[in-house]
DNA sequence: TGAAATGTTGGGGCG
DNA sequence: ACGCCCCAACATTTC
């Protein structure tokens, strides 16, 4: 039995708790041949975004790096998934392929596809946990069904044992002969003219060593204060964890274990532990979501959203994609996106929630919009999220739920540091009008170098009647059963 | 994991 | 000293 087994890479760009890995390393004596497949067709409409396409190719090179120092290697082949991945496991004789399973729309079909291409020439088939803390499949209510409200999920999940994550493998044998494997730069995922990921590199050590170093990091200086700390985008406060956990470097089950660990050494630091967990628990109720309701990233959950008539308005998309809203915290966000690639949550609603209610535009084009920019894009996370912030979703917020994008700013920016990093050119405003530039008295803006309308957009809407009118619009949506609370927790 | 509108309360200024 | 009013602060309701 020396036949290599091929383990096959795919948002599990890792080497420790990788069960698949660990199988193929346990397996006495047989060569694992680690191969990751660049398919540009199976995702459809959901194919990689641009700067998720950044981050795959460093993680990949992080990955290789990491596999040839435990005696292994790392094979790039791009082409369709089933085809590649049987001409592989033919070309070096092997007798079995290992995954770890997948739980987007497409992942059953694509692994049906492959289990078929490889049964044809007698090579077995074996897929393994490891994207999620648990089975979606496993986690359901009393009466045997998807959990739809968070809450009761939440109550479910807590309970349930995580355990001890997987070491790396110490060592891994490669076969005489690898397979030729395509060069990571000719697979082009780098932008080039022009180059927009300057603030990316600034930003991120895509890999998995760098995600072991955040989760240490998070859990020894920013966990006790986690509660509070991860609402304000003017403090350090999150664990930054949510790219790597989108590509797999690190496991949730790594992130529960160790936080759920160092709540009980560390005093003063559950709550912050919890909270974490809970957030956890939200990327994990998105996938369970998105795996018993595979549209959710194209129609709206709650049907009753299914006939609105959303508007449309290309300049005022652009304006909220290009942060020229006039709203200075949206604008913030939209910056902050374009440049590092990512958000903060507290942002993210807030930016979601303008162009959802104060826009009126279809809560799919920010979908699409944040699917090109984020590094951490994650087809179920994204999907669910935006269709909370709509009211649309399983356990949405009530669609009369209108964030003041002012009232947010001051709240969770107070002193508009936020605000002045990523637009300066209101930075010299003073803090009462740092929020609301449009409100200061000429002189004021004079001192600050502000010219409304010309330095900086007036706002392209007034909140006050835009919620008026998103109340309007929304008028007729009912909730069908009024008496049970359906917010989140 | 909102916010605005509306209702209630209680302290203090003032005739 | 008393009653009246104003209004800030807080609570509740509504969207």
């Amino acid at each position: 039995m020396t036949k290599p087994i091929v383990v096959w890479f795919r948002r599990d760009l890792r080497l420790a708790d990788h069960a698949a890995l660990s199988a193929a390393a346990a397996a006495d004596g047989r060569p694992i041949v680690s191969l990751f497949v660049l398919d540009d067709d199976v995702a459809g409409d959901w194919a990689l975004g641009g700067a998720s396409r950044w981050w795959l190719h460093h993680s990949l090179a992080s990955l290789k790096k990491a596999l040839v120092g435990v005696g292994g290697d790392l094979v790039l082949r791009r082409g369709k998934t089933r085809t590649v991945i049987a001409d592989v496991a033919r070309e070096v004789g092997a007798g079995d392929v290992y995954c770890s399973r997948g739980y987007e729309p497409w992942s059953s079909d694509q692994e049906t596809d492959v289990r078929d291409a490889l049964a044809a020439h007698d090579i077995a088939f074996k897929r393994f946990a490891g994207v999620l803390l648990h089975d979606p499949d496993q986690v359901t209510t009393q009466a045997g069904q998807p959990f739809k409200v968070f809450t009761p999920f939440w109550n479910a999940v807590r309970r349930l044992e995580v355990k001890k994550p997987l070491e790396a493998p110490k060592r891994v044998t490669v076969p005489s002969k690898l397979p030729k494997s395509d060069h990571l730069k000719d697979w082009a995922l780098l932008p080039k003219r022009p180059d927009w990921a300057g603030g990316l590199r600034e930003m991120w050590v895509p890999g998995e060593e760098s995600a072991r170093d955040l989760l240490a990091e998070f859990i020894d200086d920013r966990m006790s204060d986690y509660a509070e700390a991860r609402d304000r985008p003017d403090v350090e406060g999150t664990s930054r964890l949510s790219p790597h956990l989108a590509f797999g470097e690190i496991s949730p089950r790594q992130c529960w274990y160790a936080v759920k660990s160092a709540a009980g050494r560390l005093t003063h630091a559950d709550k912050g532990a919890e909270v974490f967990l809970k957030e956890l628990t939200w990327r994990e109720f998105s996938a369970h979501l998105l795996h018993h309701w595979p549209t959710l990233p194209t129609a709206a959950f709650r049907e009753e959203f299914a006939g609105f008539r959303w508007r449309k308005d290309a300049d005022q998309l652009a304006a909220w994609q290009r942060g020229l809203t006039g709203y200075p915290i949206v604008d913030a966000g939209m910056r902050e996106l374009w440049t590092t690639g990512w958000m903060h949550n507290r942002v993210r609603m807030i930016v979601a929630s303008f162009l959802i209610k104060d826009l009126l535009l279809p809560w799919q084009e920010g979908e699409a919009w944040f699917w090109d920019t984020l590094v951490d894009a994650d087809l179920a996370n994204n999907a669910a999220n935006w269709q909370w912030v709509a009211g649309s979703g399983a356990d949405a917020a009530p669609y009369f739920r209108i964030f003041n994008p002012v009232k947010q700013g001051e709240t969770f920016d107070p002193e508009g540091a936020y605000v002045r990093r990523w637009v300066p050119e209101l930075a010299r405003l003073p803090d009462k009008s740092i929020h609301t530039p449009w409100l200061a008295p000429q002189e004021v803006l004079d001192a600050a170098g502000v010219s409304i309308g010309d330095s900086y957009p007036a706002p392209i809407v007034d909140h006050g009647d835009a919620r008026k009118r998103a109340l309007a619009a929304f008028d007729h949506i009912k909730r069908k059963t009024p008496g049970k609370s359906r917010t989140r927790a």
